[in-house]
DNA sequence: ACCCCTACGTTTGCACACAATCTTCGAGGG
DNA sequence: CCCTCGAAGATTGTGTGCAAACGTAGGGGT
């Protein structure tokens, strides 16, 4: 593997993970340093950041993470919503019994994992959800939109853990998914849609709120000098 | 601008253009030479690109103008049914009766350009097109959406003249724009989605049917040693 | 007291040089 | 005659140095 790509998925796990907030200053020399690599890979890794839109560059003036106003994350919910009913749906009709079954699993375990009580874990619930949705995607076998979906959902998953749900919009998202499986084992493409739409509809009604709240959030740079 | 903007924008023009062929070696000295820069803004235009899915980049192998299969493209077609109808709709109550006016004239030099006849003039079409639906896009008010959309729309427009177009098909494709003017004049935004998803599904059909006759086109590389 | 202009430090943009890898061509053995 | 192995050439990947542009602080002028 090359020193560039190393230092591209770093980089997109340090901002999707919250290592560098929104806003910081990605100075090259630094970045450099920090990954052990000279400027060069940093400044492709940079590049491929910013066609991803999750860094911003100015010419002559750096490159900064991406921030995100709450219209712009409402238009990723537009395009999500243009996107995933539509792969759900091409999903249906190659769904095995064994992916069926893989994904009820998933889901089962989701709503094990993030029910309230003592053994609710948020942040295991993630790479869960994560994963129960690339597997649904690769079921549509379909890249073209996979793609373009891939590159409008990164952006707004910085902050992508479910502390912003509040209960009844997590038992409702927790349900989604397994009607979702329902609608794959009844193999009624229709139902698959209707139900992963009101699933992106409830997750932008929480995520707008969220944002709309946390507007307060710190903007400082990450300037420790 | 700077001199990675420079090669960017030549190389885009370049592949777009039919320059470079698809399937065509891009060697990073020659490039360089050939566009009067070093190597590395060439590199990293060549990232961009590859981020735009115009070229392909192997590791160690270099880069190569991308190739699209039917079923690609076929794909690209889905994701523009996906998006562009609901831009249209979203247009619809932006538009004002200047922006109606604008695109009604621009629908009926298009019907004069491209009717059938001595005057007909299939090359003057491509800009038209491109204008119509490119302030279409911009009524709508989406960035997301309109990012997404051209993402996918610029690969296969490699080979977008209007020669491929039978008659008929044609005539529906310059109807649908006259149609769609109608729509946003009556503010009726499903109507005008109705349009734009008939008016994708007849290029849609086009285009399918010439790459799927065009398969003996060339494929050689541009090797002039 | 406020504004503008200038000089400095920092950072990015680009070119060049070296190292690592892949491809190609040729020779030897089976 | 074909296959395998090896070396040379070419190409990409990465590090480093230099020049240009930007941001900032300080001094002079109005």
């Amino acid at each position: 593997m090359t020193s560039a790509e190393r230092a591209l998925q770093e980089l997109r796990e340090l901002i999707l993970g919250g290592g560098l907030a929104p806003g910081a200053r990605l100075g090259e020399v630094e970045l450099a340093e920090r990954l052990g690599v000279s400027r060069t890979p940093v400044r492709e890794a940079l590049s491929r950041l910013a066609a991803e839109g999750l860094v911003e560059i100015s010419p002559n003036r750096g490159a900064r993470v991406a921030t995100w106003t709450v219209a712009e994350l409402e238009g990723v919910f537009d395009l999500r919503m243009s996107l995933e009913p539509q792969l759900t749906g091409f999903a249906v009709p190659n769904a095995s019994a064994a992916d069926v079954a893989e994904l009820h699993e998933l889901a089962h375990r989701m709503v094990q994992v993030g029910s309230p009580g003592p053994r609710q874990d948020l942040d295991a619930l993630v790479p869960l959800n994560r994963a129960f949705h690339d597997r649904l995607v690769a079921l549509a076998g379909h890249p073209t939109l996979a793609t373009a979906l891939a590159a409008a959902i990164h952006p707004p998953i910085v902050r992508r853990n479910f502390s912003a749900y509040d209960a009844e919009s997590l038992r409702r998202s927790l349900a989604h998914h397994l009607e979702i499986v329902a609608a794959l084992r009844a193999g009624d493409a229709r139902w698959a849609r209707a139900v992963m739409t009101a699933h992106i509809s409830n997750a932008r009604a929480v995520m707008v709120r969220a944002a709309t709240a946390g507007t307060t959030q710190d903007p400082t740079d990450e300037e420790a000098s």
